[in-house]
DNA sequence: CGTGCTGTTGAGGACGATCAATGACGGTGG
DNA sequence: CCACCGTCATTGATCGTCCTCAACAGCACG
């Protein structure tokens, strides 16, 4: 794969808001064994999957999901280039998390073993921020349930367009078309496909999504986070580069 | 105060079912600076709080808490005897994160610096002490956010309950009276009131919450269970204990 | 003995859940 | 090139649950 994971990429750029170093991501890229090409619609990670490997996402875009008795899929969260799919599994390592990973497009995926994971974390930097990486993911799901359990369907459903485009722009990604069908939205939100339905033609006879496309596009973001009542200083994590930056070079001596 | 703070209490559970050493107790107990005692409706951290500072929950149960724009109460979590209180202010430092922590009883908290946390840090088996807590909290989002999307009030309120005794075993507190009002499971669950009362109705109803008490007793934690549809199995990091208390030693070393 | 908070009961209306069916699009194979 | 198929999107109608408003009861404070 000739692709440049630089600095500037995704991963790069993640790392840096989480507080990291550019010597973090070298380290963290050395640790990777190899690259896998998962297609649209396929399992990066299967439910009952055991494999002693954590999976990084380094383009394109997947989901995690747990299935409810009666088979349904449930979303639990989405993931956008430069995060890691699977933490959970390494932290809980065995004892089957039943928690699924599904390619929502054609994804780039970097496998790193635990054996490299557990040497990874005796670089306090790193370790630190993979303990910031799972904060924010704590701050997401926070904000989630603020703005599942208040507030109407169109609101709901215009959150979780607001969190996936700004997490997409932390990591450089600004298409204003996200990769996610309103199937998608329905099990990621709980809400049945046709109220999902109904809330995006709302939106897009407010001209807050684009009326050309059966696609997701965001044409009006300000509008959409207005009706989201969405405030994206729970994601901004990035203010803390500096202290922390700071705190990090004291631990390293 | 005279109280046994060792590897018996809640927090020495805590930190045992998180992987730790009984060192990490010491270390951790050396860096309070003080207990303080908060009476029950008095807020621990002001939503606009900026002490640089973090509480450690000894005893009591509070909740953390934002405000809607209508001034309304919305509970994002309870903790309990062992859990930090505002591990998220420490990591996203100044910038006012809005939550605020409240007392729903009297309450014994331990204070530490963040110049202490940071220095705590550098201790590996305690950092990673920390970065689980973190995921277990992830965890105790996800799954209630799937509890939440899905399913009927019943439901929701029976997970509440169960996850909060779930928890209180995992730290050795078996009441089977929760601290808690239906006012605040309503703040939590984002029930009205009025619902919360007419759910905790049927379940008394059916022996499951005593009738006894206006107090929310339960006297049947399978029938409960049941209800909840709730599998404690995500609650359960102690099972890694071994496998990463293995791993702590590796990195000591 | 008031006053305020929590809990309890009733009735009405709104929103989302459910069921059913059709339309649009992309892929595959004849 | 067209017919076929599956998936996703869309529309309509009905039903149930939860939300809202309103009023009262029990209990703990001062």
């Amino acid at each position: 794969l000739r692709i440049d994971w630089g600095t500037g990429s995704p991963l790069g750029r993640k790392l840096s808001s989480l507080g990291g170093h550019a010597d973090d991501l070298d380290i963290l890229l050395q640790a990777v064994v190899r690259c896998v090409v998962v297609a649209t619609h396929n399992n990066v990670i299967r439910e009952d999957d055991s494999a002693a490997q954590a999976s990084l996402l380094l383009a394109g875009t997947t989901c995690s999901y747990k299935r409810k008795e009666d088979g349904a899929r449930s979303i639990l969260s989405f993931q956008h280039p430069g995060d890691f799919c699977d933490l959970h599994r390494y932290v809980r390592s065995e004892q089957g998390s039943a928690i699924g990973i599904q390619a929502l497009t054609d994804c780039t995926i970097a496998i790193i073993d635990y054996q490299e994971m557990d040497r990874l974390l005796s670089y306090p930097s790193l370790a630190s921020v993979l303990w910031r990486a799972s904060m924010l993911e704590v701050a997401i799901y926070r904000q989630r349930l603020t703005s599942r359990s208040h507030g109407t369907a169109l609101e709901r459903v215009a959150h979780l367009l607001c969190e996936q485009l700004a997490r997409r722009d932390a990591v450089g990604i600004y298409d204003p078309q996200l990769p996610i069908s309103q199937i998608d939205i329905a099990d990621a939100t709980g809400l049945p496909p046709v109220d999902v339905n109904r809330t995006i033609q709302i939106q897009r006879s407010l001209n807050v999504l684009s009326a050309m496309t059966h696609a997701i596009e965001v044409v009006d973001r300000n509008q959409l986070a207005g009706i989201a009542k969405f405030d994206d200083r729970y994601l901004d994590i990035s203010k803390l580069a500096s202290k922390w930056a700071v705190q990090i070079e004291r631990t390293r001596n």
